[in-house]
RNA sequence: GGCCCGUUGGUCAAGUGGUUAAGACACCGCCCUUUCACGGCGGUAACAUGGGUUCGAGUCCCGUACGGGUCACCA
């Protein structure tokens, strides 16, 4: 049982210093909660802005899923999401491995070294010894016994072979302060910290002896995690004490909300990164939205780079409270970035949406993409508004009547019947001669514009609401096809 | 129940003792216009509550209410 302090001054001497050093620590689920993603975004930012290293580690312990597959989820979204890693289990690094379930053998030897500085000790209660010292509430709190058992004793039971775990050892008299970035210092009665089981009597560690054994090892100087962990950090806090360790710096963000009363869930039928990129929204556009969801730069900027927000990024304009997704202000942010792409750009990301209502070979994307990438707010949007194009909507005579243009079935067929010999002669079939020809002839015909735009919007579209006005349209349909549709028109208003 | 934390418009939020309490989204109205959208202009709307401290409080202190977290051999 003697400690190997050989070890203990290597493991010591593989911890970079003088850098700073954050990690994202998630369990493999498959998928990128909202939550989880700003977490991981924070403390990507954390690092970035000092200049420092950005650490994955797997939390995969007593995981029974194909962790196999989760965790290339994990590795797929980061990447998408623009948050590099600089060490993590497919790539090394100093510190490694980085998969929880393969530092087990370390946990073992900080709990014995905690013991012998008198921070942590053996227990061999079973579970039925430890429910007597409950306070009348139902509320269960473990006595310490073990704490004074005698060598002797300990000896005893241990060449009985009694099964044992390993408690932390808390102080039983006065508090403990630690100091949050976001709250600032949190004082709690030592009396209300329990003498947690740091390993389990499989040998196992548990959650909050792992995390700070492998932040310690990490050379992890900002911990980052949700503040379902603030009323554990006073514990946390004395761990390193005990240990003689330094105390990193602790940033606990508040969750992000379905509503006032619940975080964002899965189960809930909240949308995931996944989800939320499978429903037409951008990468950036999350990324960008999610930043601000509980953060704000001070200034009055609201779409950053990734670059931006490495350079401006401080944990201080992290809000205490918790904040509600709003997917309406996402959907702005989104609109933003298609509204900021080149049309080349937009047309790429958005010829699969079109596809998917525009069937023939033929058409003509970039143009289709060109109406939309101002009107539509998410990729999503894009089907539903151009099924026109494929088809003519059986529509009603009642169209043409548009009060603002001053348009009714009589302006109609008079448009109509002027228009369409027009078209039959004109000689090109380009957006610039079609929205001459039409202005000209609403000029010979001393009406409005919009009166004969109207009606032949209608009769080409078959729809009241269309991307694009009466000149894109019939120049994307085509001179037969518009002529075919324009001729359908002037027969349902006769 | 103990301990800890929080509370500015519907939402995100600025604000660090003196402001007409920013800005954004959403919503409403107007303008532009070839429908819609974009764009422009304008509007509705907030300091949870009661006491202090102070010449002066959204900002500091105490209480109350409401909300959240935590109290596992789960993470």
């Amino acid at each position: 049982m003697a400690l190997d302090y050989k070890w203990f001054e290597e493991m010591e001497a593989r911890i970079p210093k003088g850098e700073v050093r954050t990690r994202f620590a998630p369990s493999p689920t498959g998928y990128m909660h909202v939550g989880n993603l700003r977490t991981a975004l924070y403390t990507y930012l954390i690092a970035k802005h000092y200049n420092g290293k950005f650490i994955l580690r797997i939390e995969d312990t007593d995981q029974k899923r194909l962790v196999g597959d989760a965790v290339k989820v994990i590795y797929d979204t980061l990447k998408r999401c623009g948050l590099k890693h600089d060490e993590g289990p497919d790539i090394g690094g100093p510190v490694g491995p980085y998969i929880q379930t393969e530092r087990r053998g370390f946990y073992g030897k900080y709990a014995e070294l905690l013991i012998e500085k008198s921070g942590a000790y053996r227990c061999f209660c079973n579970k039925a010894d430890e429910d007597t010292s409950g306070d009348d509430k139902g509320f269960v709190k473990y006595d310490g016994r073990c704490s004074r058992l005698s060598p002797e004793e300990i000896r005893a039971k241990l060449d009985a072979g009694v099964p044992y775990v390993i408690r932390q050892k808390i102080p039983r008299e006065g508090s403990t302060t630690f100091s949050d970035e976001i709250f600032g210092e949190i004082t709690t009665p030592n009396d209300s910290l329990d003498d947690n089981v740091l390993i389990k009597s499989d040998g196992l560690p548990t959650y909050n002896f792992a995390n700070v054994i492998d932040d310690h090892l990490m050379g992890i100087t900002h911990v980052v995690r949700g503040s379902e962990y603030l009323s554990s950090a006073p514990k946390y806090n004395l761990l390193y004490e005990s240990f003689g360790w330094d105390i990193p710096k602790y940033i606990h963000c508040p969750p992000v909300m379905r509503d006032a009363h619940n975080k964002m869930s899965k189960r809930h039928g909240d949308p995931s990164y996944e989800d939320l990129l499978a429903q037409g929204y951008l990468s950036e556009a999350v990324v960008n939205y999610v930043a601000l969801l509980g953060w704000s730069p001070g200034g009055e900027q609201e779409i950053f780079t990734m670059d931006e927000l490495c350079g401006i990024f401080d944990v201080h304009g992290i809000s205490k409270s918790p904040a509600i997704f709003d997917i309406a202000k996402l959907t702005y942010f989104n609109s933003e970035y298609i509204r900021a792409m080149t049309p080349e750009e937009f047309a790429k990301e958005a010829e699969p949406y079109i596809r998917q209502a525009v069937k023939n070979p033929d058409a003509d994307i970039a143009g289709i993409a060109s109406l939309l990438q101002q009107r539509c707010e998410k990729l999503t949007d894009i089907p539903e508004k151009i099924t026109f194009f494929e088809e003519l909507p059986d529509y009603s005579v009642e169209l043409f009547t548009h009060k603002k243009s001053k348009s009714n079935p009589e302006t109609s067929v008079r448009v109509l019947n002027e228009v369409i010999p027009m078209f039959e002669s004109l000689p090109e079939w380009n957006d610039e001669s079609i929205h001459d020809a039409l202005v000209n002839k609403a000029a010979e015909l001393e009406m409005k514009n919009a009166t004969l735009m109207w009606p032949v919007r209608i009769a080409a579209a078959g729809m009241a609401v269309t991307p694009g006005g009466a000149v894109e349209i019939c120049r994307i349909l085509g001179r037969e096809e518009t002529l075919r549709r324009l001729r359908i028109g002037l027969e349902k208003l006769s």
